[in-house]
DNA sequence: CCAAAAGTGTTACGCCTACACCCATGA
DNA sequence: TCATGGGTGTAGGCGTAACACTTTTGG
């Protein structure tokens, strides 16, 4: 039963990666279309196979670096799954990771390399597997964990307006926010930069640009404090 | 890379499992004293292969089941560990799970058998591998999902007195609570059956027993009401 | 009658929510 | 000058935390 290592049946391990990137006024995830049997035509979560000589964290990585170019990404473990016939080719177990990235970051060409596409988190189309359950599961726990640390900022470039804030909490929240309670708690926080900077795309008087403050943050952290949205 | 299944390299994959249970007093952990090496009679967490013809949930349920002889016990996937020498032996990932068991129930066999041991989980020993980590990350998980879901029960067995239930409470959070505040919270939720019967074990005056109304909880969880403590 | 645990309500404070008007600017 | 989005403060309600005394009964 237990002392016993290499009687058991080995079974394929692979790592998926719910990729979640913000476009002004939506949250929304990458997808690829699957060039390759099986469901070859179908939309996917960006995956692969775990190698010998790396951990679940690498591979995902690796994984998202493929896909979108980027290093240095917000990524989270979200869950196993193991479902006996979810992949019909192979008994496959999959660890999804979800990622936070610059919608802006992201590298045209690999994107067209591997026929991805950018969909609305409300208007994504059906994927294959059990990868629906696995964006589901993904936007629960970015929605808990956006509420509870300040991981939202990893959506939006390094200087983003106080709306453009609001409007990436509210479209992971799928709920309006007050305008006025919003910046109240924003600000009590203490973990912004204000610039003197202002974006004048959005509108005519222009809005200020902010940073986020990491420094601060963990200061304040280590001293007690936590974030709460 | 992707549209290729077997060429990658194969990994073993094992479930390993927290069982928490409470004593009176103190939240306790069910550890093994491993009889096989590597690591022979250090102390572990139970653990075993995933076998091929199920999940990962039913394996951390098979494994339980082997050493407590309990059936239908809440269990919940933690998180997988993959650090490549995590297991000097073989490369192996595992899947960690966390069962909350009515410690009362568990078979006195079996735990002989396994050389397995009740530890406060503020006294435990080190153990080896990741396990350390596991045991950590499985106290932060109860902390939070036993303040969000009444799952604390689970713990406890059917009849329990309110004093049992702040034990529980404080053991679980590592912190004292206010009995009136507590028993305030509880009431306000209304989710406990108070019983006539008394439990006069812990004192002359003895203390009603309750019991959790899962049928009354479900209902009105579907009306929008949550639990919180 | 005494020790030991059970049981029971109220007040004060802080936090969160609701809410409306003026400002700056480009067209 | 007007349309558009940016920016700002306060009052009331609700929930949470602090807090102490009486009851019961076995020894």
């Amino acid at each position: 039963m237990l002392n016993n290592y290499s009687t058991e049946d080995k079974i394929l391990l692979a790592v998926d990666c719910i990729i979640f990137g913000f476009d002004k006024e939506d949250l929304k995830i990458l997808l690829i279309k699957r060039d390759f049997e099986p469901e070859k035509g179908k939309w996917s979560l960006m995956g692969g196979f775990l190698r010998k000589q790396e951990n679940l964290d690498q591979a995902a990585d690796r994984i998202l670096v493929t896909l979108t170019g980027i290093h240095n990404v917000y990524m989270e473990q979200l869950h196993s799954y193991s479902k006996i016939d979810r992949d019909p080719a192979e008994r496959t177990i999959s660890v999804a990771y979800y990622a936070l990235i610059n919608i802006e970051d992201h590298n045209e060409e690999l994107i067209e390399q591997y026929s991805a596409k950018w969909f609305k988190v409300s208007e994504s189309p059906k994927l294959i597997f059990d990868h629906d359950i696995m964006v589901k599961n993904a936007i629960n726990r970015l929605r808990y964990k956006t509420s509870k640390e300040p991981i939202g900022f990893e959506l939006l470039p390094p200087k983003f307006t106080m709306r453009q804030l609001q409007k990436l909490y509210e479209s992971i929240l799928d709920e309006k926010i007050d305008k006025r309670n919003f910046i109240n708690k924003i600000n009590a926080m203490d973990i912004l930069i204000k610039l003197d900077e202002k974006d004048m795309n959005s509108s005519r008087k222009g809005s200020f640009l902010h940073m986020f403050d990491e420094q601060k943050y963990k200061r304040k952290k280590a001293e007690g404090f936590s974030f709460k949205l």
